[in-house]
DNA sequence: TCGCAGAGTTGGAACGATCCAACCAGCCCG
DNA sequence: CGGGCTGGTTGGATCGTTCCAACTCTGCGA
């Protein structure tokens, strides 16, 4: 479908300057500057952008403008479909909160090579202004290249190889981490260990921190309530197990995401004892297998976060700030010792 | 962060004229129409576009062309994180695919009231030629009105109300669900019971005409091998248990979907039987739950689905055929009698 | 020798909006 | 009564590219 329809022609700032007897220029003001529009003038001209169906059009406005309201952002096949993936959610709510910002999103991949090739392209022909920076890591480029060209963006997760910017929205999994923690003495599970990553990732590592927080002030002996685990399932269940081992059949644990969280439940099961009624058990980022599963989880803020990298983006230097949003714990029967039984 | 940042002046296409010593159309010839300009020239021409870091602006190109070369993809807040929902994966290849078709996405989100509302808005304001339409439904407004306008579009899931249109990619979930039974009968799981959704959805009963197609030649007692549920895991919990009763301890369950599939393992445990060396059970979808949870699924080709969507959108017009894309089987410890155990 | 075809190249116009400077009328003030 | 100010409106120029028609030049056949 190569050739579009015989071009219905739609009308231009012209067909309703003309129909309304005024100038080029007056309908534009009445667009973009109402206010230096006289009432009744102001009002003539928006009836006749009605009554033609009237909208600019989105390329002349970016040639003359010199800008183009849009803003790119990555997506990476290898990261689709997997556990505790939530960039497809952020990009959802960035689109839904955009509108209100005059703007849209425009999605690229990365090459393989060169992770800065899309960014430079998409800047290069002038199709978007910025843009939003999923995934950060330690030793990204692109943080640095961004800031580097002058190129407005904003990460979502902390840019942790440059604490000087201040351009990112990240999830608190510290406070959250507590927030879990404390629910999880308030259950009554006398003890609260921690399946975690190996140290070195910086959201695990921060993560861990929040377990700390949370056991602070406690007579828990840490060291000793603490596994590793990279982000595989039968890991996960072995180290759950170790850690299973140690906590004599009582007690929770606190998992530095579903995945993990999902390895205690089977080690648990695996031990004879019922997730929830037993052990409790709490993941991280309330995936699909979360809600299936009945695992209590940490919900991240993902409207919250688009509605900050919004403000971000667009709101006034000085103003912005960076934002540190709280998850919300879901309960589900995983950290409840009475359990609600189900039809 | 409204301001750019004081614009470093981009080089344009009479930048690179003045350095090669030609006219502004020669160096749009050369990006275009190459064939029509003299070697040396054209060597010349390309040379100076390299040194000067030349990206014709897509704007102006968009303006003058009267085309954007750019598809709008909608995005729904309801259905993101929900099992299955393979949208997303869709999206991803589709940008990664793009770039091969001249051509880049904007994602948009719809109007709670009005259906058609974002798509009439991208159209109008020109930022969009057409559109890739996912979440295909029973009387869904949208086909219709998009032929209506002559807009270019195609079709992710088949176009159930206007089986004139042929302007679709689907997967063949009845072709996938036969190559399930004949792998769970090769299994040697004797009988293969359906769990499916409730008669109705286009989809669903696709899915089954599939377990039938497979089951065809055996003496199979189908009416008594068939349970339904919603979409809800307690539901498809308890209609597993039912199907079990039936069949008495053995054979294999086929589920229209992972999460019903997630009820069939979870019923199957119940019971006291191990789901694969006991009772087999095969899903559809390969969300990230199917295989945190060896649970055997089908995948369906989103790679290929984009390439074909693609094809249909761009493509000749009397060259283009819906196509259906049949899914492959991942198989996993929940179809496999002999289990291999994990360390 | 001239006309013609075709390859290669060129400049003007246009796409549809906004920026900018100038214009006009009315009013107030000196 | 003239000049400055202000609210409202206007037309020309411009953003960077492609479309289009016309131009030049070379070679060739009549």
């Amino acid at each position: 479908m190569s050739a579009t329809k015989a071009a219905r022609e739609r009308a231009t700032i012209v067909d309703v300057a003309r129909a309304a007897g005024v100038s080029r220029q007056t309908v534009s003001n009445v667009l973009n500057r109402p206010e230096l529009v006289a009432a009744p003038t102001r009002d003539r001209v928006r009836q006749e952008i009605v009554r033609l169906g009237f909208a600019p059009n989105v390329a002349a406005q970016q040639l003359r403008r010199r800008r183009a309201s849009a803003y790119g952002f990555e997506v990476n096949p290898s990261l689709v479909g997997k556990m505790g993936h939530i960039l497809d959610g952020f990009l959802v709510e960035l689109t839904t909160t955009a509108p209100g910002h005059q703007s849209h999103l425009v999605t690229f991949t990365a090459d393989r090579d060169d992770v800065l090739a899309g960014y430079r392209q998409l800047l290069g022909t002038g199709l978007v202004d910025g843009f939003i920076v999923g995934d950060t890591r330690y030793g990204d480029p692109r943080p640095a290249w961004l800031v580097e060209s002058g190129v407005p963006f904003v990460a979502f997760g902390r840019i942790w190889d440059l604490p000087a910017l201040d351009q990112w929205v990240d999830v608190d999994g510290r406070a959250g981490m507590r927030t879990a923690v404390e629910h999880l003495l308030a259950e009554g599970y006398g003890s609260v260990a921690f399946l975690g990553w190996p140290v070195g990732s910086p959201a695990g590592d921060d993560r861990r921190q929040g377990w700390l927080d949370g056991l602070a002030g406690s007579t828990a002996d840490t060291p000793s309530l603490v596994e590793e685990s990279v982000q595989d399932l039968n890991r996960a269940t072995c180290a759950a197990a170790r850690l299973l081992e140690r906590m004599g059949g009582a007690g929770a644990i606190l998992c530095a995401s579903d995945l993990l969280a999902l390895g205690a439940m089977r080690a648990v099961r695996a031990a004879g004892l019922e997730p929830g009624s037993d052990i409790g058990v709490v993941g991280m980022d309330d995936s699909d297998v979360a809600e299936a599963l009945e695992l209590t989880s940490l919900r991240q803020p993902l409207r919250e976060a688009a509605v900050a990298a919004w403000r971000i983006l667009h709101g006034d230097p000085k103003g912005r700030a960076p934002a540190l949003l709280a998850p919300t714990l879901i309960i589900r029967n995983s950290s409840t010792r009475s359990q609600e039984k189900k039809p």
